[in-house]
DNA sequence: CTTCAATGTTAACAAATTGTTAAGTGTTCT
DNA sequence: AGAACACTTAACAATTTGTTAACATTGAAG
């Protein structure tokens, strides 16, 4: 697991760093925004540890920017905040963080949320796995069989495919489509239709039905 | 779930009493149309079932005077009609009887409309998947099948149906179906029965049924 | 058994929804 | 930096769905 840790003040890195290594952890570093995100996109870490309080762009932007990344969508995101500075987790969570960790950090406490925030995500991996007739896919793995056969889709299609695929047979309206897939970015109606079709192209016209005026679903 | 039954035959009152109790109904009873009324108001029952041949205030009647009380305008009303008494079908469903039963009484016949009527009433709202005899109808699929197989309907068909079949044996006016199916937006007269004749050549027309100067019902 | 209003039926039209292509923009990888 | 890829959108085509008008039929009431 890699864990990028994000703040302007030296000791606190090292800190870190010694904390979470010992924990078995592969630990990447940066100490302003404007790194963190070129780290991030190259090493795509499972955890970014941001502090809040940054000269320059400061971890509320930080997180903002690299919530807009699209390789990093399912990489989870820590604060560090000063206690004082309240407002923050509220500012924080609605920036897309996973949690928070108020300052003077304690590493028992530390290290334990951060192994629970994982924990978490290692154990939906387990739970990412659907198989329907001879269609497996292993969301954490990002791969689509088809008969056995891999088969290579992008991420947005890859993330729509699987989003139908959760509930097969339950028609999905437009709307929750767009709120799931999408998450907060707008796209225009014809968007989703352009992915279906390039997953239609690549697996056969016959799992992803249409329903006119009501939405799309997969069925076998 | 609590049941008037009204007759003016004691024999009847203490037969329905007895197989309906049995299947765990609370009961109440009158054997006029003025009494029937006061224990109405008073109890506010799921379901009235009314003889239609009563001395003095007739089922009728009495049926009438029940949807004018506002309380009431959830319960459901069910005729109990000699077979030869055929003019009083419509004239029941005229004066808003949601189902009816012809004498001689069968009570497993009885119990299963009853039962029907009353299983939908209280969670009618969000009941996904319907399914009667051999039509089974699931919202969230936007699919209908028909002795296992699949029937495709549009969706305002689909709408329609569904509305319909959310308590069986109902009959649904006009009104009704405009105000739920097509919720704010104005339709011409005719539009309703276009989408029933749709309906109706894809399963068959015994199951929406007409009744002229009412509605419309689904039914068995 | 005629009348009349309600409902049924059909086909044409209008509207809404989705499909498709290609081009523009941004991103990732080498 | 450049190539390849991914994502989105616009423009238009194709398709399906919804509505209406016009006329036919039905059935209850006189």
């Amino acid at each position: 697991m890699k864990i990028l840790i994000v703040d302007d003040e030296k000791d606190i890195l090292e800190f870190l760093s010694y904390n979470l290594q010992k924990e078995g952890y592969e630990i990447f570093r940066a100490n302003n925004g404007n790194s963190a995100l070129k780290v991030a996109k190259k090493e795509i870490p499972d955890l970014i540890i941001l502090d809040v309080m940054m000269p320059e762009m400061d971890g509320i932007e930080t997180c903002e920017k690299i919530r807009e990344i699209e390789s990093l969508d399912s990489t989870l995101i820590l604060f560090l905040t000063a206690r004082s500075e309240e407002y923050s987790e509220l500012a924080g969570f609605s920036a897309g963080a996973d949690d928070y960790v108020t300052k003077p950090i304690k590493p028992k406490l530390l290290i334990s949320r951060v192994n629970a925030l994982l924990r978490r995500k290692g154990k939906n991996k387990d739970q990412k796995l659907i198989k329907i007739e001879h269609i497996e896919i292993d969301k954490d793995k990002h791969l689509l069989l088809y008969k056995g056969d891999s088969v290579e889709l992008a991420r947005k299609e890859f993330n729509l495919l699987y989003y139908l695929m959760t509930v097969p047979g339950k028609v999905f309206t437009r709307e929750e489509i767009i709120s799931n897939v999408w998450k907060d970015t707008f796209v225009g109606d014809r968007t989703i239709d352009v992915h279906v079709r390039k997953i239609r192209e690549k697996l056969g016209d016959q799992y992803i039905k249409t329903i006119k005026g009501v939405g799309y679903k997969f069925d076998v």
